[in-house]
This record gives structure tokens, sequence and C-alpha cells, in this order.
DNA sequence: TTATTAAGGATATTAAATATCCATAAGGAT
DNA sequence: ATCCTTATGGATATTTAATATCCTTAATAA
């Protein structure tokens, strides 16, 4: 089981546009350069966070993406499920009714999920709680004491550059 | 992201094999046919079973599998990670290596993860240690009150007839 | 001796992830 | 007005992983 590389980049991109100037926009040709990934590809996590109404964006020269909320109000949860679905990680295909032993229609599980199926979902939820942990504004913290002063500075300069 | 299916199919095999009566053994064939699934792609997850030492088998009539462990001390970590794996659900490509804004071999991320895949790990570990905290023990503690008497003593009946 | 079973390699089938391409509409620049 | 740039979304191709089957081998009990 493995998160798709979507997920990876769409982090990075959401941790990069929370640097964009106010009322700038940055292009997914931006992006995609300073990732080194494919600009079509990358395209499709973007339009997902779009969707999800992480970002906004708009068309033309000068156009592209930004947040659409403050990095405080975005967690890695949302970002994580806008590429890669609210769905569970465990599906329960109810191979249990297939047991012999439990009379067909007299299933009492059907009305409550099976004990395994609990477990599972709630090692999912335990999962999704610790992504709702963080904030991109968290994450800029975690950032300023893992860059050096250097680094920051140049980065902000490249996307000051392309936005 | 979803677990495979033979995770599901894993987790519901040790729950019955947790009920074979001791010294006994239950063949593929039976669990097979108790879930509903393909034998021979089921014996898949049986041998990965085996492998990360959670059951042991015996070959010939009578033969089949049983847990190597009392039930108190397999997880359901344990069973996931055999079926699953244990590499993490978060590869991190590094793509940070591609920042044109990071000097080549000046990385200081390189000796330290970066800030996203800690949090991601983070998140996957909270995932573990929920699995971890479940043993088959509580299992079937838990099922002793999901299920009614009455199937509980058929589920061990065809368990006992098959082993 | 015979039937039964796990182990494991080989292979086929199916579905999903990854990636590219193109047509469209909208917004800025000239 | 016209042209260039950009997001959007559909279509499609490629690659990889999940799912499933088949077959051979060796061990074991009846
Ligand atoms: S026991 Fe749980 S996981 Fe298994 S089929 Fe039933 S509901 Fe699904
Ligand atoms: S920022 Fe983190 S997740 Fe992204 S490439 Fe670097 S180490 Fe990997």
């Amino acid at each position: 089981m493995q998160l798709r590389n979507q997920v990876e980049w769409a982090l990075h991109c959401c941790g990069i546009l929370a640097g964009v100037p106010d009322g700038r926009y940055l292009p997914t040709k931006a992006l995609a350069e300073f990732h080194g990934v494919p600009k079509e590809y990358l395209s499709k996590a973007l339009q997902a966070l779009s969707q999800a109404g992480l970002v906004e964006s708009t068309l033309g020269p000068s156009g592209g993406y930004r947040l659409a909320r403050a990095p405080e109000a975005i967690s890695f949860l949302d970002i994580v499920e806008a590429v890669e679905g609210k769905a569970s990680t465990f599906v329960c295909t109810n191979i249990r009714f297939n047991n012999p032993c439990v009379p067909k229609g007299d299933c009492t599980s059907a009305a409550r999920p099976c004990a395994i199926a609990r477990v599972m979902w709630e090692a999912d939820k335990a999962w999704r709680d610790r992504l709702k942990a963080t904030t991109l504004a968290s994450l800029g913290q975690t950032l300023m004491t893992d860059l050096d002063a250097d680094t920051r500075t140049r980065i902000a300069g490249w996307v000051a550059d392309h936005s």
C-alpha cells in the first residue's frame, strides 16, 4: 500500500504556494520546474487541489495558482484527501457473508460492521487524525528551522520571480 | 490508496485459526471454502503469514495451518505487515533535490528527512501503533459480544470438523 | 503405496497509477 | 482587436501493481 506520488507533489506545491506574495499567482510551469516533475501530470494534482477548494486559479499571463485559505486553515489531511480521496484504506468486501455457519439473511453483522473492519477503520482514523493535526502554517515554521536563512531567501526570491 | 484484499483474508483466517483445537491444523482448502475466496490465491497470503512466523504448517492429510503463537502475542499489525509489507505508506522521492534554490551537495536535508516526510511518517506510525494495540485475543473477545451463542457454536463445530 | 497438503515458481489477467496529448475557454499583454 | 499565456478537462497511451490461476516438488499421514 503506497500513497501516489501526486501526494508528495501536492504537499510540496502547497508549501511553495504558501510563500507566494499577496495578489500573485504561481503557474503550473513554475511549480513543475521547481520540483523537476512533468508539468502535464502535476497539473492533474493541482486540479484536484482546486476542486477541493484548497487553491484558486486564474487564467492568462501572470495566471496560475495560489492558496484559497490561510496556511493555518489547510491541513495535511486536506491535501492528502484532495489527491488520494477520502475512502478508507481498508475496504471490507464482507467475506463473512460467505461463512457457512451464518444463516443467510440472519447476519447480525449486516447492521453493524464486523469487529475486524472496526479495528482497521480506527487505525485509518488515527492516521487521518495525525494528518489533520499539521497545517501548512506549522510546516512553514518547521522549515524555518530546517533551512538556513540563505536558502530561504533564495526560495522566496525564486517564487517572487515566477509569480 | 487501498490495502489489498489479502489483508482482509489474512485477518479473517487468523481469527479462525485462533479457534482451532490444540494439536490440530486447518488446511487452506477449508479456509478458502469458509470465506468463499479462491484457494490458490489465499494460499499466497497464508504463505506470507507462515514466512512471518505468525502461523506454522504441516504437510500431508490432516495437515494445514495453526497459529505459531498465542493469540495475545499476535497483533493486527503483525498480520497486516506480513501481507502488505513494512514499508511506509509515504515514499519520499526527494524531489527537493531538483529544487533550483538548493545548491547541489549542500542539501542539508540529505542528512535529515524533510519536514513533509517527517509528518507523513508520523501519521504512518500512528496507524501502525493503533494496529499494534489490538491482538487476536482482543478480537476474540469482541466477537464474543458481536456474535450470538448459536453462531459461535456453529463456527466452532465447523472448525473442529475440518481440522 | 497412495492420497493429501504446503511451498513456491511461472504465468496470465485485470485494474490502477503514471504520463502525455489535445481541444477549449478565459485572461492579460501588446 | 489580436496574440500569447494559462487552467480545465477529456481522451488516450504506457507502465506498474494487484489479482488470479496453474503446475511442480517435497513432505506427511493414512
Ligand atoms: S469480518 Fe469484517 S472485514 Fe471481514 S468480511 Fe466481515 S465485515 Fe468485512
Ligand atoms: S520535501 Fe520531503 S517529501 Fe519532499 S522530496 Fe524532500 S524529503 Fe521528500
